[in-house]
DNA sequence: CGGTACATTGAAGGGGCTCAATCCACGTGG
DNA sequence: CCACGTGGATTGAGCCCCTTCAATGTACCG
């Protein structure tokens, strides 16, 4: 046998959540093996089944490996709020993971394969590689801005703003992973979805989807989006900042 | 001279960050002392003025002394959403503290006092002291359960239910610093910031404060809200779930 | 005493919701 | 192989909450 490659050669092998950190922070092989091993007991959902739910205690932080999920909160008179879309690389249980039960349920939008780390790893991380618990507190904040975001979208955005807005967001997510290519991505969710995420009802998000594919900004056949005008689509929705793009640790932590 | 008593016997001359992360997690005289120390170089912000501009580059970590400020962003044409306010003992630059400039603007509701933590300083923490870093950490979570509260309020709720819920989330954070009594406070911004907050216009917010005026859940008199039935208003706001008392370090941080 | 900042209230209008019907793609079992 | 069932997309009618615009009131301050 001769010798094998280095299996992080090829990108598709590096699990998301390493590939994700990667990005912004260059890590170190030994990082990366730790990374490795905090991923180690896996667990499959399928599609439509609570990762968790709110209110039930739960072992400790997780981490999707495959597939995606919603986070979300249902009123007592069964109005629904979808938090955010959880991908690839993203951990499951912040912010609840610090509390002693959920504070809001994710459900699976299809068969997922999540991770579990328990807090005890956790822990040790924080005093043995300090630079790397930082990198993962700063992935944190880029969750805690995603939110900011959202509320921006859902407060003081229409309703063609905000759907322009959330298929852009999605894009740029999904690139980062590589589970979108240059213009294009598969929707994970229904319309309904959506429309709970951006508090909208169900025909407000097909007017909307409608208007956008009329104004050639985007193309959806089966369930694929296409962004046809990536420019007129950011202008739409006020996405010139790009803040997803800006997600740059401070200069002081890189180093270190 | 005789001795003094130890200045932390008065709780009022705590620094309101420590009353707070003390409310959860029991910190020893040290890390009080750490604490301390972070929050050395003060300064001085009047009213309306901002303490961070969206888009420039800033120093550190601030925490707000005193006084009180909000986080908010205004968008191309003007509409401006407020997503946060922020109390003594609150962490100012997140999330935006990871990024290289600004991502939100934070502008002073009255005359504040801020003290900043230098980046050096904070990553020291990190490995001297990982367990008050740990704290922290956890206070950034409520931060980022509070957007995601602030989500629900904005996306799913009525008028009267999203002022409700405003007040009661401000009397129980007011609370934890020791800034409410037991049912009323001094409320620290105007109808149209409320409304740029819950994302309502100005007679709305006029409107649903009537209303509850007039239900006799709360009254108002000169700016001090007083909460005449807090039942009452709990249960108009769906706020039964009390989610800041559930606001607990999970039981392996505390030890350890 | 005038001026500014904030609260209050009303009239008119629109964006989005609810309710409901229809359509379409797909899988499944008879 | 086709009828049927199901989940999702599409579209329309009527309505309501909330917004915009505007006027007025009121407290405080220089």
């Amino acid at each position: 046998m001769g010798p094998q490659p280095p299996r992080t050669a090829d990108p598709n092998l590096i699990d998301p959540l390493t590939r994700k950190l990667a990005q912004w922070a260059s890590l170190s092989p030994e990082e990366v093996a730790v990374l490795r091993g905090l991923q180690s007991a896996t667990r499959v959902v399928a599609r439509k089944r609570d990762i968790i739910t709110e209110g039930r205690k739960y072992d400790g932080l997780l981490v999707l490996i495959e597939g995606s999920a919603m986070r979300y909160r249902v009123l007592h008179d069964g109005r629904r709020q979808v938090l955010n879309i959880v991908l690839p690389g993203d951990f499951i249980g912040f912010p609840g993971c610090f509390f002693d039960t959920a504070l809001y349920s994710i459900a699976a939008l299809s068969e997922t394969v999540v991770s579990a780390i328990p807090f005890a790893h956790l822990l040790r991380l924080f005093e043995a590689h300090p630079r790397l618990a930082a990198t993962i507190f700063w992935s944190f904040s880029c969750e805690a801005a995603m939110y900011a975001e959202h509320l921006i979208d859902v407060g003081r955005r229409s309703a063609r703003e905000r759907v322009a807005h959330f298929l852009l967001e999605l894009l740029t997510r999904l690139q980062a992973i590589g589970l979108a290519d240059e213009c294009s991505y598969q929707l994970p969710l229904t319309q309904e979805l959506i429309g709970d995420a951006l508090s909208l009802s169900l025909p407000r998000v097909n007017h909307a989807l409608r208007q956008l594919r009329e104004d050639d900004l985007v193309a959806i056949e089966n369930r694929r989006v296409i962004i046809k005008d990536l420019e007129g689509l950011a202008a739409l929705a006020d996405f010139e900042r790009t803040y997803l793009g800006r997600f740059q640790l401070a200069e002081l932590l890189t180093k270190s």
